[in-house]
DNA sequence: TTATTTTCCGCAAACGTTTGCACAAACGTT
DNA sequence: AACGTTTGTGCAAACGTTTGCGGAAAATAA
């Protein structure tokens, strides 16, 4: 059993008011007794009952995290900047997945109401096309931010970077280093981190006069799909020569196909991505990529919802983007 | 405010047990009230109050998860793994990293104590050699699984592959593939899986007669250790022409460092690594590995964990020893 | 009718804390 | 010596639930 405020209490014949000040050394106790129940509860092997505490003080200290999965994309440098942020501001993470399933996060949202986070940090599912299901927990007032994988119609804050300026610099880039035929792979069409990036992919290949092929911009829902499509468009009567991905786990499947239609890179095909930079530095070659940090996302998410919670304010500014910058890779 | 069973109660003109009672389908309450309150319930938008029911019924219904890190290696499966399972037992997850640092390990432990979790699943940090600062919880009657990243002293119960036959048939793999003078390269020492990777490893080698180098076994802390390392052993009077490689992330050190210094795999060298088999199938070429499925291990610490729980038994088989199987690409 | 059982509900204590308030003892002031 | 002040402690209510127990009203049995 574990020890609690009245065993020590017991102990030493004081009231439990008493230990609970001299514990967090309340001037209204005398210096002996203080050191007196310290020591008692050191002896006890004490520790505080979280679930004591927060029912009393109407808090958790938790934050919840809903993802639609944790793959080895993207995500873990993103949980690894929350975790920092919360951990230094005393927060715990409640770790939630949806399994890409709207049902899950639903239920997901209701386990965190229930727990009573503080704060939720949300990457939507695929099936995911409206935040309705969060609007209880924000009545309830609680700060609710959104990162990566958001959608277009929210008035909820979100953490995102400027997809459309990206994708059009990778367009940009392609085009510069002599591709002419280019499409692009991209993930859930629902999510507005897609169609920023396909708005950006469009527009830099309009305004730069490139070709438009009816099969410039494709949809893959994973690596597999990926693999799929990208040999599918080689066996097209114009293979393109210039690919943009918008994400490792796009990436991860194009340059299989390529390699095995022994197309070469960067001479036969150009490939750009946008990624964190971690699966690219492994891949061959080294593909080009606009870099923007899934630290930086999880970390400024994790921030933005501590000052929220800090200043009680539920109204921040809608957006906020975070920079990207272009990584150049000597092979591409 | 969030609404409370006591808010029910008061709109009905009866009494919080009854409406206690009424959300649980008791018999005790009539089928007219039990449905008078849970309308009522429906209306005000009523979620229970997790913090108030686990006090009271002295359960979280939290496992507590310590991992070293979160990177893209091995650990999301592993998480996906424990995740999956945990929902499926009513189970909430408390991720918490230990940033390989001890001292933020123990810190952790804490933090499960005063949250009340019910079950804890750890992978120890690089810089933990002995597992005393568990016992206290232990004391608590919280069952605790290691996983993965385990040592060697310790009764803890812990789930892990067969280490030590894996690196053995690794090292028969290159042989038989043509390789004489092999190097394998492992991660922290302190860990009872590296351990028995190399002891694996040396039996083989010595079993079969291969020459023992003096660089035959090497530690790699990270990616990047595992580049400088290879690449210095290319540039030994007698370089490798078989690499085992302990885990994926030093596999990705070592590819870039073979391909920057040009030699053929597998032709001029062979390679094979341990992994649960996400990162080689992106990586050019394709290598040979000793597949252990992270997924597994995460959902077998989970369900140890789970029915530990459930049976009160705190005294589990030590080891539970999960099988591999050889996964062999056709390039190497 | 009376006696017995069943049905339904309320009371109150408990889980481990925190905190406003009351109050006794010791102190300092005239 | 009579009065305020400070210092240290205890009492009790509260946070939102659950649950054993008791008992009134209703239903059934005699």
């Amino acid at each position: 059993m574990r020890t609690t405020i009245k065993d020590i209490a017991r102990v030493l014949g004081i009231n439990v008011s008493t230990v609970s000040r001299a514990l967090k050394d309340h001037q209204d106790v005398s210096i002996s007794t203080r050191n007196e129940v310290k020591r008692v509860a050191n002896e006890l092997h004490y520790h505080p009952n979280l679930m004591a505490i927060n029912l009393r003080n109407r808090r958790s200290r938790l934050i919840g995290l809903i993802i639609p999965e944790i793959t080895m994309f993207f995500f873990p440098s993103v949980i690894r900047g929350i975790e920092d942020v919360l951990h230094r501001h005393g927060y715990n993470l409640l770790m939630l997945q949806s399994s890409e399933q709207l049902q899950r996060e639903i239920e997901n949202v209701h386990l965190c109401t229930e727990n009573g986070v503080e704060g939720l940090l949300l990457s939507v599912s695929r099936q995911t096309l409206t935040t309705d299901h969060l609007n209880e927990l924000q009545t309830l007032g609680v700060p609710i931010v959104l990162f990566d994988k958001v959608i277009e119609k929210t008035e909820f804050p979100q953490i995102i970077i400027d997809d459309e300026a990206a994708a059009a610099s990778a367009v940009l880039h392609l085009q510069a280093r002599g591709a002419t035929q280019l499409i692009g792979i991209f993930g859930n069409p629902n999510l507005s981190i897609t169609q920023k990036r396909i708005a950006g992919f469009r527009r830099a290949l309009l305004q730069q006069g490139l070709a438009w092929r009816d099969d410039a911009v494709l949809f893959a829902e994973n690596t597999t799909d990926a693999f799929r499509l990208t040999t599918e468009s080689l066996q097209a009567a114009t293979p393109p020569n210039g690919i943009f991905t918008m994400s490792d786990e796009i990436l991860a499947g194009v340059l299989p196909a390529l390699r095995q239609k022994q197309i070469e890179i960067p001479s036969a095909c150009k490939v750009i991505s946008m990624s964190d930079g971690s699966l690219p530095n492994y891949l061959d070659p080294l593909v080009t990529y606009i870099h923007h940090s899934g630290y930086e996302v999880g970390a400024m998410a994790a921030t933005r919802l501590c000052e929220s919670i800090a200043n009680k304010e539920l109204i921040l500014p809608k957006l906020h983007i975070l920079p990207t910058t272009l990584v150049q890779q000597q092979s591409t």
